[in-house]
DNA sequence: TCCTCCCGCCAAGCA
DNA sequence: TGCTTGGCGGGAGGA
């Protein structure tokens, strides 16, 4: 048996990348008559002479003399050897970029059809390959390992393979994307991410138990080759080595790229997903060191497939080496879902008969028989995860948090980067589906070309952030700026003007749906509401219910109220009552969630604007903000939580916020409230804010914190502080702060944050409060992973990571 | 300096 | 027992 050519071999496919199939732009062709391995320059014979020994050109030799090529450049290599001395031969050696692996996988590659044809079957023979390729033997199981992982070939005995090419593709890598889904690889990067972010809280925090145990055991961990239906795996050792097998990994890793979006995968996460499957508690370096070695390995074969391009991400901790899927989309495992939906490099004449999705799904998930296929222990691990967190949450104690004036402003950017995380890492269905759900009529359905802006999770910048950004909105009868977060679903857009600072599209108000499950206290609450506020939560209300299925196996309101049954001293109904006693004095109350006072009711005001907005009218005096909004919510934010919001549907902040608390409160805006002029600012990168907060003295020079600092809880100084602001026009009174508590709560279907007057607490140093990390010396909020990806402080507040992320390509 | 990954040792396992 | 297969990590080229 003679390994085949493939038909149609030049030195283009060699030296250059591969055009995919169906790419309707190329480059001219060659004209015909040009040998492909002729000189192209004069001085091409010395060079030619001198890089005999390049591959390149030895495949060249190959091509054109089939035979007799090799032998004939092995005696010039060997002539050369002779009469090159030293350095001259080193020079002469076939540089380390030319005898890459990925270059290796080209020449292999193009030794072979994408499509051969079914009737002939292609066959390689490895002494042949690595003769001809004059490559070691080794380097090309490196090669057909992978492509064995994609079911490009398929070991036939020893030392011979049966080249497929591209015809099993679509069926493979649908098959690896059900697979990990299965394996919820998403919630796993997430955790990943959420760990690293710890981390930079963290340095010398020891988590790896945690993760051991939300990632299992090693045994529980294993996941066995994933097959397809008649193309049998035999590879040599199938029992030893097959789960640290560079097959099985190389699925893995394109299982990553499958269910992520955006498709792009970071060898550093790829890498701990793979070693966390193994054997986390053994976790080393060089562990780690050598995953990443043979990931390089396989996104070279990869990126020679034209399946993934090598990117960089750069976050706040460095550039990161990265892959983006460049290869065919493969929608989701539907049965509608036809396999030539996959496109380009993947969508040949396929002549062969497909398997049935049946097929796929019997020979990925046997029901019994030998297992060949993955063993789901992602979900046990998953549910460890859960349980960690929930006994965190449940053990956690709430304290209240006092924020100065000038961290509003800080919180602003926290608000607008964490609600904008996590409206991109929901995907570009739910949001179809919640957006529908919460809000038909007002919802546009996004277009499918919106989708992947929509649908940008993990920290890359989206850019649908400023759709959430914060809105400084004046309020020029009660002398009271608000910050308003809101989605464009929720309404009308109106603008606003505030120079200095961050303006956006400002829709109006729309109350949206806040349910409550079970809470007598938010019972209680929705009485004091009254029935404006009820009716405009009825419609949401309703689809909250439906939209969120009782499956949920503890809601966030649960996992709350048993924090807060556990924790006497947190107790919600003294803190109810707390609340109840400023609100006789002089709480303010805004409507629930959308609007923060940014500037101070003036004495003479602020009992009216107390009482106003006690009645849910202060802010909403202004035609422009004659909304739905109705009501205010007057809860502790702990019960907040209990608060179960259709996610994307409103805005995540519950507000009550005492004037006197707020006396001194920056004005940000004084512009004509109806003032078209609009701006976006840009989301504040780390640096800028590590510029600000430096200059405004809030931490020190030489600290850095991340874009999205832990949102907890802040105990900050009602003292003095020294604010100044040089520049722009934003300028922060001294020694008046801003009173809340802010809590946020994220998880699978509820989005919710709230600010609240705080109780009085020891003034503290706001910058030593705010920033300081967990397990510092004030270590009382630790953090801890969730399955949602979303993290959580002790007291259970939980925030999401996210940083800046950029991504080139290389 | 760090990223990238070639290279080859050597052990597991097969014929 | 020899050969195939492939895990693994040292260390060097390259950016």
């Amino acid at each position: 048996l003679k390994t085949p050519l493939k038909q149609v071999a030049t030195s283009q496919l060699v030296l250059t990348e591969r055009q995919p199939e169906c790419q309707p732009l190329t480059t001219p062709p060659k004209p015909k008559e040009t040998p492909p391995a002729d000189p192209w320059t004069p001085t091409s014979n010395l060079k030619m002479l001198i890089s005999a020994a390049s591959p390149e050109i030895r495949s060249r030799e190959q091509r054109r003399q089939l035979s007799d090529s090799s032998s004939e450049v092995l005696q010039t290599k060997h002539c050369l050897q002779e009469h090159l001395l030293g350095d001259e031969y080193e020079k002469s050696q076939p540089s380390r970029k030319e005898k890459s692996l990925g270059l290796l996988c080209h020449k292999f590659l193009a030794r072979y059809p994408d499509y051969p044809s079914p009737s002939q079957k292609s066959y390689i023979c490895l002494d042949e390959v690595t003769e001809e390729l004059h490559v070691e033997r080794r380097r090309i199981y490196d090669i057909v390992n992978v492509l064995e992982s994609l079911h490009m070939v398929s070991r036939l005995a020893r030392n011979r393979y049966v080249w497929h090419g591209r015809h099993n593709l679509p069926q493979t890598l649908q098959a690896l994307k059900k697979v990990g889904e299965e394996n919820k690889y998403i919630q796993q990067i997430q955790m990943i991410k959420k760990r690293e972010y710890e981390h930079e809280f963290d340095p010398d925090s020891e988590r790896n138990e945690e993760m051991s145990s939300s990632f299992g055991s090693s045994e529980q961990s294993e996941m066995s080759f994933v097959d397809l239906p008649g193309v049998e795996f035999r590879a040599a050792s199938v029992n030893g080595r097959k789960y640290k097998s560079l097959r099985v990994m190389s699925q893995k890793f394109v299982m990553l790229f499958l269910v992520s979006t955006p498709q792009i995968v970071s060898l550093e996460v790829a890498a701990k997903i793979l070693i966390g499957e193994d054997q986390l508690e053994d976790l080393d370096k060089s562990k780690f060191k050598t995953k990443i070695r043979r990931l390089y390995d396989i996104a070279n074969v990869l990126s020679s497939l034209k399946l993934i391009k090598k990117v960089h991400v750069t976050e706040e901790r460095g550039r990161k080496p990265a892959f983006k899927w460049t290869g065919p989309e493969v929608l989701p495992n539907t049965q509608d879902t036809k396999l030539e939906a996959t496109s380009t490099a993947c969508s040949p004449p396929i002549s062969e008969s497909i398997p049935s999705k049946e097929q796929c799904s019997k020979a990925l998930f046997p029901s019994k028989g030998k297992q060949n296929f993955t063993r789901h222990s992602s979900l046990i691990k998953l549910v460890k995860s859960i349980e960690n967190d929930r006994r965190k949450i449940q053990s956690a104690p709430t304290s209240p948090v006092k924020i100065s004036a000038s961290m509003y402003l800080f919180l602003t950017f926290l608000l607008e980067a964490s609600f904008s995380l996590f409206l991109s890492q929901m995907t570009a269905e739910e949001m179809q589906v919640k957006c529908a759900l919460s809000s038909p009529e007002a919802v546009p359905k996004p277009e499918p070309s919106q989708q992947p802006a929509l649908s940008q999770p993990l920290g890359v910048c989206s850019a649908s952030h400023s759709s959430v950004s914060p809105v400084i909105l004046p309020h020029p009868q009660s002398g009271v700026s608000y910050a308003i977060y809101l989605h464009p679903s929720q309404a009308h857009t109106v603008t606003t003007y505030s120079p200095g600072f961050m303006l956006q599209p400002l829709p109006c108000a729309n109350v949206t749906g806040i349910k409550s499950n079970n809470s007598k206290v938010l019972n209680k609450i929705t009485t004091e509401e009254g029935d404006t506020q009820r009716g405009s939560d009825e419609p949401t209300k309703s689809l909250a219910t439906e939209e969120r299925p009782e499956t949920k196996s503890e809601t966030s309101s649960q996992r709350c109220l048993k924090r807060s049954q556990a924790l006497p001293e947190n107790n919600l109904i003294k803190r109810r009552k707390s609340d109840e006693e400023s609100l006789d004095t002089s709480l303010t109350f805004f409507p629930s969630g959308y609007l923060i006072p940014l500037t101070h009711c003036t004495h003479g005001n602020k009992a009216e604007c107390s009482n106003k907005e006690k009645a849910g009218v202060c802010s909403l005096q202004h035609t422009a903000y004659s909304s739905p909004i109705t009501g205010v919510i007057p809860m502790p934010a702990s019960e907040l939580k209990t608060v179960n919001i259709p996610a994307f549907h409103i805005t995540p902040l519950n507000i009550m916020l005492s004037p006197n608390s707020i006396a001194a409160a920056p004005v940000l805006s004084n512009s004509c409230l109806n003032s078209s002029s609009t701006s976006s600012a840009p989301n504040p990168s780390s640096s800028a804010l590590n510029f600000m907060l430096q200059h405004i003295g809030l931490i020190p020079a030489g600290v850095q914190v991340p874009a999205n600092p832990v949102l907890q809880h802040m105990p900050v100084s009602s003292q003095s502080e020294s604010i100044s602001h040089s520049s722009g026009s934003t300028s922060m009174q001294e020694g008046k702060v801003i009173e809340f508590t802010f809590y946020s709560s994220i998880n699978e279907s509820n989005f919710l944050f709230s600010l609240q007057p705080s109780a009085p607490k020891e003034p503290q140093a706001v910058t030593e409060n705010f920033f300081r990390t967990p397990g510092g010396p004030n270590t009382e909020p630790s953090l801890s992973a969730n399955s949602d990806g979303t993290q959580r402080t002790s007291q259970g507040a939980l925030y999401t990571p996210q940083r800046k992320l950029e991504v080139s390509e290389d």
